[in-house]
DNA sequence: TAAAAAATTAGACACTGTTCAATTTCACCG
DNA sequence: CGGTGAAATTGAACAGTGTCTAATTTTTTA
């Protein structure tokens, strides 16, 4: 049983989403249960209500948190490289955090805010600093576009690299018989820069 | 209370389904429920269980169904287009039918398979009949290219506009800023056709 | 018509998220 | 130091969910 004295707010907080992250690595969005995560921390159901509102709160904070390593991941794939290979350790990087935290990665696109529910800044701040990194990348290949074109593409191409790594985990590209969707989505990544200019 | 003599089990089955979608239609994937169902019908619960083995088993039978309903619509989009044209009235009708069949398009990404659950032969059928329509088209524009890498490219090209429509439907294109996930979308599949010889 | 088989149901079960009154704990202040 | 008020925490209740099973009803078969 929880007693206050043994966490402040915030640790109570990172405690919960602690947990919260095992439980959603482990289950998954579709058996993911706040009464387990509750039992784990050995707090009453009510307490995570208490912290944040209701089931949706939580996974908000697990799904930020989610993106936030995933950025982290992204960085260190970049670092190692140079040139236009950056761009492609960018889709590789991509791909291998989804897969190596399948759940969780999942997770991001499972959840659906409820339709009252306004988008938490913190959601929005991590999964821009995300956007972002790769915005960069791809700018810094098209250096003639403007820098709206850029982003828009940008975007874009984040939208084909989940697509194709969407196919991949949920099981859709093997009843297809594909089996390499990581190269899938680096040729056409290669061919939409390539069209917009960049020397790859 | 239903009786036994009211439908004849293809009936029923029929008559669940049918049920099931609007049901999935109005509350989507997540707020889904076999006791509806089973309410609007006027049957019991242990009924649709008795004919569908489980939940999931009517999921997949209404996301069947949706696909069926999703290539005909591209059948019909296609119909009205010649030539290159033909391509750009492919990706419109993808996005349309989506943006047209919200719940129930989602619920077909939204729902994964128990582990247990093999493939079910209805699903893949008519998922096939999707891919195919679209893989045609592809060949079609494709003469020169090897039937295995025209294929490949298709599956790829399906997975860039899912991934746009996923986005646009989900609502990350509009924290991004973006709204024409479509017109991205299309400028995508022409730059990748035309990096493969497409004339369009 | 009687017996066997199949369909259907009601009810129980173990879950879920949410809510709320009651309790416990804490910080503050006289 | 003791008391008071506010905040945190809980347990219990509630309305749902999918799943399972024994009992019942209906249909088919013999």
């Amino acid at each position: 049983m929880g007693r206050r004295s043994d966490h402040r707010r915030e640790e109570l907080e990172a405690l919960i989403v602690a947990a919260g992250e095992q439980v959603m690595a482990e289950a998954g969005y579709a058996r993911f249960s706040a009464r387990e995560v509750a039992k784990r921390i050995g707090y009453s159901v009510g307490t995570i209500m208490h912290v944040f509102g209701n089931v949706d709160g939580l996974v908000v904070a697990i799904n930020a948190r989610t993106f936030g390593l995933w950025a982290g991941s992204l960085e260190a794939s970049l670092a190692q490289a140079a040139g236009a290979e950056r761009i492609r350790a960018l889709v590789r990087g991509y791909f291998a955090f989804a897969e190596a935290n399948r759940n969780r990665w999942s997770a991001i696109y499972e959840h659906r805010l409820p339709p009252d529910m306004p988008m938490p800044e913190p959601l929005a701040i991590a999964r821009a600093r995300l956007t972002g990194i790769i915005a960069a990348e791809i700018a810094a290949v098209l250096p003639t576009e403007p820098a709206r074109d850029a982003a828009r593409l940008a975007h874009s191409l984040i939208a084909t690299v989940h697509g194709h790594c969407s196919f991949a985990l949920a099981g859709s590209f093997a009843i297809m018989g594909e089996s390499d969707a990581l190269g899938l989505a680096q040729s056409r990544v290669a061919e939409a820069l390539r069209a917009h200019g960049a020397d790859l």
